[in-house]
DNA sequence: ATGTCGTAACGTTTACGA
């Protein structure tokens, strides 16, 4: 099953460039963030006509996160649990039924958290430990799970072209990678690195400054595998071309290729 | 070169978030 994360930075000026890699990839789940629209104006029949099943979880503007499948999705829940004051939409979760086993999915857009310190960065932390103890619980559901999205964090200085530059950056202080680190200690694998340790993998050009053209990235677009996820990893890929195209997103898909 | 996008709004330009 293969099953993608996106960050598309806004569905409606994304049509074209996200349906062309869907059809191109033929992803069997993807998972999106930042759609940048509400659920009622989530153009989900473009999808629904390739085989798609649909769930968002949108909000006016910014964030909002989205599941396309080509399996039926059961179970589906909106919202991190843990602060019920929280109105940002940035996790989803649904559950997909492989060949021989379910497979919780969960989509999630974590908080850029800058600038920092302050209390966007706050918020990025206090996020970040209701992630861990989402993680806790599914892990003691005894389900694979994945665990997907645009993290918002440089794990090491293996994953930034320039990590002199990201040193007081949300994205790349010691508290954010800690909290990263937390998730990994607790058994989860960071599916692009069962792969390689090699550096020079990104998953995000900046926009400005001609930091694709100088290949000035970054990664931070990442999937979690539960340990029984883990075992059914075959390959993990960083579609980087996709950079390079008329309208792109600053970001690129990573996807996953789990036999489940 | 305080460098680019995407979205919203009392819009024809500014503010915000990234």
């Amino acid at each position: 099953m293969k099953i993608a994360t996106f960050n598309i930075n806004g569905i409606k000026a994304r049509i074209g460039a996200l349906t062309d890699w869907l059809d191109e990839a033929q992803p069997d789940v993807a998972l999106l963030q930042e759609i940048k629209s509400i659920d009622e104006a989530f153009p989900r029949a473009l999808f629904e006509d390739r085989g798609y099943n649909v769930e968002t979880h949108g909000q006016k503007g910014f964030n909002g996160v989205a599941i396309l499948s080509k399996h039926p999705l059961e179970d589906v829940t909106r919202g991190l649990p843990g602060d019920p004051d929280d109105t940002q939409a940035r996790w989803i979760e649904a559950t997909v039924m492989g060949a021989r086993q379910a497979v919780r999915l969960c989509g999630l857009y974590l908080p850029n958290g800058n600038p920092a310190p302050g209390p966007k960065y706050d918020y990025k932390l206090a996020w970040m430990t209701r992630l861990e103890q989402r993680a806790r619980s599914l892990l003691a559901d005894e389900i694979p799970f994945v665990m997907a999205g645009d993290y918002n964090i440089i794990p090491q200085a293996e994953d930034a072209a320039t990590p002199d530059a990201w040193t007081d950056d949300a994205l790349f202080r010691i508290e954010s990678r800690t909290a990263f680190r937390r998730l990994i200690n607790l058994g989860l694998t960071d599916a692009f690195r069962a792969g390689t340790q090699a550096p020079g993998h990104y998953s995000f050009w900046d926009y400005q400054a001609g930091a694709w053209n100088r290949n000035n990235g970054i990664r931070i677009d990442h999937l979690l595998l539960s340990p029984a996820a883990a075992d059914m990893l075959q390959s993990c890929t960083i579609d980087k071309d996709i950079r390079g195209r008329d309208k792109p997103s600053d970001h690129v898909p990573v996807w996953i290729d789990l036999d489940c």
